[in-house]
DNA sequence: ACAAATACCTATCACTTGATAGAATATAAC
DNA sequence: GTTATATTCTATCAAGTGATAGGTATTTGT
C-alpha cells in the first residue's frame, strides 16, 4: 500500500534554504513573531496531527500571513521540526533534575532500595509534568501522536527522549531486580510502567471517561502515582 | 483554536443517503465489490489516519473508479465507520470466549484466585489476537488512533471495546483485591494493565527498538506476557 | 424479450492545500 | 539621508482533495 511517506530530512542539499536564522546580528525585531508562530504552532500540533493542522490554521491564530511562514521555517515540515525540538528542550530542563540523580546513584551502585525510590521519584517527576499543564498535556499528545504514527520528527522523539527514559528506567530496574543482566525482563517492565503512566497521557480522553473524571487535576493525579507505586513496588516480588 | 471539526453522524435528515444496501433482495453480485474495498480499505486505514488516506488510494489499491466508494458507502466518513464496525465484529467473535467465561466466573462468586486466572485469559486471548496476525495488528492501530484523537469512529470504538474491556477487567481487579468497592483503585489497575499491553500493539514500532527486537512473534509474545503475568500476580499485593 | 433495478464508469466540479513570485514596508548601519 | 538588509504583505500557482452529474453496461425478475 503505498501510503504517501513524508520526505523527512531532505533539506541541507537544497541550494538555499533561505530560511531566517534564529538569531542573527542586528535585526532582533523578528524574533518575536518567530516565537509566536512557534508558540501557536505547538498549540495546534499538539491538537492535530500533522496532517490534520493546516499552514492557514497556524498562521491566522498567529495573525501573520501565510508566507511569513516559510519565512522563518522554511516549510510546514520544518516548523514541526521546530516544534520537536522546543519540546524535546523543555522536557529535558524538566525531568534533568530527578534523572541526573537517578543516573548518579547508579553509578555510586545504590542498593535495590535507593534504585526504588529514585523510579518513584523519575516516573512522579513525568507524570507532574505530563499532568502539570495544559501545555505539558499538548507536547504529550505531540511526542505520543508522532512516535505512534512515525512522521517527520519521529527520530529527534524517539533518540531525544524516549529511548533515554526507557533506557534509564530499565537500568533502574535492573539494579531493583538485583539480577545480574537480565535486561529483557527488565526492559519489559520498564516498557509497561511508563506505558501506564502514558495511558492517562495520551488517552486522556478515554482515561477520563473509564474513570468517570472530569479532568486529571492534582487528586487524580495523586491516585493514579499511587497505583504506579504499587507498580513499582512488586518489581521484583514473587508469587 | 478552530482545528476542523468532523461532522460526524449528520445523515438521517438527507433527503436519499442512496447508499447501496448492504444485502438487498437479489443483485448479490456487488457484493464482493463491496468486501474488497472493506478490506483495502481496513489496510490503509489500519496503516494511515481518516485524513492520511485518501479516497483515491483505496479505489485505486481495490481496483475500482473513484465513484464506486460512494456507491457502496456514501462518503470517506461513511466507509471509515463500516471499517470500525466491521473491526469491532471481529474483535467481539474473538475475544467473546475468554470473556464470557470471566463474566460467569464473576456472577457465581467465584474466588479471588480463580478470578485472577481468569484475567490472565482474558489478557492472554487479546494479546494473542493483537499480536497473532498482521491484519489484526493494524486494526490495533486503527482502534488505538482513533482512541487517542477521536474521529467519527470514536464513539462506537469506546463503548463497544474499550468500556466493556476496561469494565471487566476492573471487575475482575476488585474480586482479586477482594475490597468491597475499591472502584477507582480497580480502575487504575486495570488501565495500566491494558495500557501496558496495547504497547506492544500501538507503539510497535517503538517498543520493537527499544526491545532490540526485529518482530514480536511467538517466543517475543511470551515474554510480554510473562511480563503482563506478573503483574497480575502483584495485585493486591502490598509491600 | 423486455423493462427495471443494479453495478460501475468517465469527466468534471468546487474547494483546500502548501508553496512561490515579487513587491511594499520597516529597520538598522553608515 | 541614503543604502542595505530584514520583515511582511497581496496575489497567485499547481497539485491534490472528496464529491457529483450523468452516462453505459450488466444482471435480474417477469
Amino acid at each position: 500500500m503505498g501510503m504517501k511517506r513524508l520526505s523527512a530530512t531532505v533539506r541541507a542539499t537544497q541550494k538555499a534554504p533561505k530560511v531566517r536564522a534564529v538569531a542573527r546580528a542586528g535585526y532582533r525585531r523578528g524574533e518575536e513573531t518567530r516565537q509566536r508562530i512557534l508558540d501557536v504552532a505547538l498549540r495546534a500540533f499538539g491538537e492535530g496531527s500533522f496532517q490534520a493542522v493546516t499552514t492557514r490554521q497556524i498562521s491566522e491564530a498567529a495573525d501573520v500571513s501565510l508566507p511569513t511562514l516559510q519565512y522563518y521555517f522554511g516549510s510546514k515540515e520544518g516548523l514541526y521540526l521546530a516544534c520537536a525540538k522546543a519540546i524535546v528542550e523543555r522536557y529535558r530542563s524538566h525531568t534533568a533534575g530527578a534523572a541526573r540523580k537517578a543516573a548518579e546513584a547508579l553509578k555510586d551502585g545504590c542498593a535495590a532500595e535507593a534504585a526504588r525510590s529514585h523510579l518513584k521519584a523519575v516516573i512522579g517527576a513525568l507524570a507532574g509534568l505530563l499532568v502539570g499543564s495544559r501545555q505539558a498535556e499538548r507536547w504529550g499528545q505531540f511526542v505520543a501522536r508522532e512516535l505512534r504514527d512515525p512522521g517527520p520528527a519521529f527520530e529527534i522523539l524517539y533518540s531525544s527522549l524516549w529511548r533515554p527514559g526507557v533506557e534509564l528506567t530499565a537500568r533502574l530496574i535492573v539494579r531493583i531486580l538485583g539480577s545480574p543482566e537480565s535486561d529483557s525482563a527488565a526492559r519489559i517492565q520498564a516498557l509497561l510502567l511508563i506505558s501506564g503512566l502514558l495511558a492517562f497521557q495520551s488517552g486522556r480522553s478515554v482515561s477520563l471517561r473509564a474513570m468517570q473524571w472530569s479532568t486529571i487535576g492534582p487528586e487524580e493525579l495523586a491516585v493514579v502515582l499511587s497505583g504506579l507505586d504499587a507498580q513499582i513496588d512488586a518489581i521484583g516480588w514473587r508469587k
